[in-house]
DNA sequence: CTGAAAGCGCTAACAA
DNA sequence: TTGTTAGCGCTTTCAG
């Protein structure tokens, strides 16, 4: 649809009586331009109301200045908060970079258009990993936000979930637990996986006990969740606090406690995953890791401006520190 | 940051030895192409990875295919809820009108670059004016999202409250309903004096009385909606049913109801206005009137389409109806 | 149905 | 410090 402004370079030139040079070296603040110049052609700039012609400078430059940002587009993706937070970081990081951010809202299937941009950071990947084949295939560079795709040319940022799980079992042992538990997401899954790794080693390294049946096995679905917490409280040793791996999983595993009559956190302390925002809507708000989706956004368009200008030509996988945020369901055990 | 691969139209004649008319044309769908030649660019094509400069096009073509969508960049942007509908319609709206969408994430303070784009939608403008002060200076077609601004050469888009005070109004009566109270916004504001002008005016076509002590003035704080819920509770002739002219209200009156001891909505039905996601986890989720953000962001860019091809030189207004969501805080009255 | 050639508006050597 | 002059990659008359 239609055309800038009809105002030129030229128009410019004309009326502040120079050459386009040196309107064009007003445009970008070259610093060779005697001051009685450059405030002829501000003035015949303001005047005009001229605008440079992005297509033009872009073209004459060589460069391509924008990026592009993939969310799936169905409703509720993920859960809004989760996108608003990457569009957040991923709007920062450009502008922080000069870049132009172009959106692509995406049914998953239609092939995006990767002409107009540089680069394209993928929102997390469900069902589009096609779309990140094509993008590929145009050598398009990609960035992938909390996905690990290790059989495609593309770099990927995730959360560093290892470090989040110590972190939980650290913040529980300072309060003084030391009969822990924790009930896993599903372990086939890295982040499952890692988050299990890291409270063991945490533990390891306080010489806390972890006894086997302090390690319930889950799945990231809610009927696990309140299985293992049903488990967890028919042991003879209970724990006093417990990591479950996920925000909606430690919700049910909240539930599954107070309608046996416990109460959170003064007979049991829970921490989850996530900082889903239905954390603040329990009953006893949820202490959580946070994933630091805004940090993780920025480092995609970082890396993703490292490939375009390919000061890095192969991709790489980078990973961010989740954070504790403490709320009201953790407490020191009691007596 | 950097270029697009160098492969360019010329190569892509040359390989497929015609002119780079022909290849130019077999881009852009002309048909006046032989099938022998369409192919062989098709497979030099795919053989080149070519893809065509979005710059150099838009250039030759002399058009801008972009616009600008502004979102005010602080956390817990209004409701992240408010902002994803947003964007999700608008970035639907410039899918369906093949545009990009260049996404303004802003602090509400630096000018916005408005040079790469035709113009720009402004998802709602809080402290913000002064940018689209500057970008009407600078000539670019402005569309406003739900908010009324007249002294300025912008078009907006906003949510017909009158029609929502309206279907409030009627959902209630439908249910049986003849004692209806409401519970207003501020009425300094557009939008609260025409919800309750809705509201008003729909009464009246039934010929359902509206006692003057059934109309409580509030002001969007929850202060205001507990006072007012308080003396409708006073009231000797109580109401089996109220609107309220915002979920956030709505919630509290629901809260201050529960208090005296009410049932929600055995005793009392409560409507809200707004379908803000806290309305999912009230005790009783909140029947409300929705703001139907995602085709009042679809109509802002078709608006702004309008008034960059020049059909439409002036700006206008337009309006986009809200939409009843029927949960469980409405039911019909007791005997 | 095809191609030659003239720009689109701007930047970037290169001279002056 | 300034201006001249090539292009950047593509579209679009206009002839053929």
């Amino acid at each position: 649809m239609s055309d800038q402004k009809k105002v030129s370079i030229e128009d410019v030139a004309r009326r502040a009586k120079v050459s386009i040079t040196t309107v064009s070296r007003v445009i970008n603040n070259v610093s060779t331009v005697s001051k009685k110049n450059r405030i002829k052609v501000e003035e015949a700039i303001a005047h005009l109301k001229y605008k440079p012609n992005v297509n033009a400078q872009n073209l004459a430059r060589g460069t391509n200045n924008a990026i592009g940002l993939v969310i799936p587009g169905y409703p509720g993706i993920f859960h809004s908060f989760y996108a608003i937070e990457l569009i957040r970081g991923v709007g920062h990081a450009c502008e922080a970079n000069k870049l132009d951010l172009v959106f692509h809202i995406t049914n998953g299937f239609n092939p995006i258009n990767t002409n107009s941009v540089g680069g394209i950071v993928f929102a997390d990947i469900i069902e589009n990993r096609k779309q990140v084949e094509q993008a590929v295939a145009q050598g398009t560079p990609c960035a992938i936000i909390n996905n690990h795709v290790d059989d495609l040319d593309v770099s990927y940022i995730a959360i560093n979930n290892k470090f989040g799980g110590e972190q939980a079992a650290d913040y529980l042992a300072s309060l003084g637990h030391t009969r822990i538990a924790t009930i896993t997401g599903q372990l086939g899954t890295q982040a499952g996986a890692d988050r299990l790794e890291g409270f063991k080693q945490c533990l390891a390294k306080k010489k806390t006990a972890l006894p086997d049946e302090y390690i319930v096995q889950g799945d990231y679905s809610r009927r696990s969740a309140r299985e293992g917490a049903e488990k967890l409280l028919a042991l003879k040793d209970k724990p006093t606090a417990v990591f479950v791996a996920s925000d909606d999983m430690a919700l049910e595993v909240m539930a599954t406690f107070m309608e046996k009559g416990l109460k959170v956190p003064e007979d049991i302390s829970i921490i989850g995953f996530d900082d889903n925002p239905a954390c603040l809507y329990a009953p006893v708000s949820l202490t959580t890791i946070k994933q630091p989706l805004f940090e993780i956004a920025e480092e995609a368009v970082k890396t993703l401006i490292d490939m375009i200008s390919e000061k890095r030509p192969d991709h790489l996988q980078k990973t961010v520190k989740p954070e504790l945020v403490v709320r009201e369901s953790c407490a020191a055990p009691k007596k």
